[in-house]
DNA sequence: GATGATATTGAGTGTGCCACCAATAAGCAA
DNA sequence: TTGCTTATTGGTGGCACACTCAATATCATC
């Protein structure tokens, strides 16, 4: 005899029960994968029953590639901020390559992976995820640019550069899951050493060497 | 009034059927994702009953893990054989990553983007995935070694350089899909490239420079 | 305080999947 | 040919999901 008794109706602004739902699917996204942002499952982290996320999203689909816009999205503004107030674009780039070695980029590289696989079959989906790597790679490219503008970098082509930077981070976060195994400082320094040759910075510039180097 | 009518059973020796499960399942697993490697789809493939299928698998995800075992095992053979009858480690270096840049590679790559993200909630796939992931690196290490043995290649850390090559072949391969993007030669090459560096080699040792290069 | 717009519910439909089991027939061996 | 092993079937139950829709309660507005 739990809950017979007629559940209490929460009404909220539009808005504001569309941003609640988009952040909690984020969530599970991020956490748990996009195959578990379901009607279901974002209704019971709501306490709301999923008819009412059906009337949000017309699509269990659009629920989806919203999540993973929104949990990328978000991510990109931590790591690589749009307006780059204080500092020179080399810390700003080592600032990046610092926070791209930690657990959080982990979850977000397993989110990425989550969704290449699922473009396959989810043409909304995919047009999210083109939509978010132009702007991952549009984002990194301008602070290249940039740097190359104020004298800190030296690249032929600052594009080539930046998409060699993004082969290596994805390649690095596609075992961002095997931790069991040992990774060398060579490997986990991957990103990095790619940089600062591509864009003719010194070894070092753009985060710490340890004791046995590599080459 | 289809097929009511009994149908006819086909009764093969076991070993036989399971192999033909096994092949179809990883037909399935490369063409169309894992996910797709169901009882009832493979069944439909061999035209037989999804409890047959229940028969030789215990578990659903047991068939998923050998679909993803087969495939993989199969193109691990073909790209890198174990045993290397003629030519130089060069030469068959090359080849591989000839190999690797064709559209095979490509779904290969798919089947394991797909493995990566099943991984965390299949725990058997799981096991087969670390399994053939030091499948792949350790054929790819023996090459480099004996490379370095027989005076070909010259490196520091054969397992650092194997590793190198791994991730930027992962890392290339997460973008295997978005084949709409122009890809400038220096980012296609990037996998050959970190291995001529990495193995002391001359610049297009393993694969041929176009005209445009890069650095 | 009454009223209307609508956010939210509850219930139901349909699909696809895995897992289990008893009955059956195919093919090998005696 | 006969008998036996077992590969194969057919059917059942159950779970999780997406999607629909009429009914309802809530809040803003007057």
């Amino acid at each position: 005899m739990a809950s017979s008794v007629q559940r209490k109706r929460i009404r909220k602004a539009p808005a504001a029960r569309r941003a609640e739902i988009v952040d909690a699917a984020a969530a599970v996204a991020l956490g748990e994968g996009l195959e578990c942002v379901t009607l279901q499952r974002i209704a019971d982290e709501l306490d709301v029953r999923p008819g009412l996320i059906s009337h949000y999203f017309g699509t269990a689909e659009d629920l989806v590639a919203e999540a993973f816009g929104a949990a990328t999205g978000a991510e990109l503004d931590v790591l690589l901020p749009e307006e780059r107030t204080g500092g020179t674009c080399t810390e700003h780039l080592a600032r990046f390559f610092a926070l791209a070695a930690g657990p959080e980029f982990d979850r977000l590289s397993r989110l990425w992976i989550n969704a290449w696989h699922l473009r396959g079959s989810r043409p909304v989906l995919n047009e999210r995820v083109l939509e978010r790597e132009t702007a991952w790679r549009t984002r990194l490219e301008s602070l290249v640019r940039e740097g190359v503008a104020r004298g800190e970098f030296r690249t032929d082509d600052p594009y080539v550069t930046t998409l060699q930077i993004i082969v290596v981070l994805d390649g690095l976060g596609a075992h961002a899951n095997t931790d069991t195994s040992y990774r060398p400082e060579a490997v986990a320094r991957m990103a990095v050493t790619v940089a600062e040759q591509g864009l003719g910075l010194a070894r070092g510039a753009l985060g710490p060497v340890g004791s046995a180097a590599s080459e």
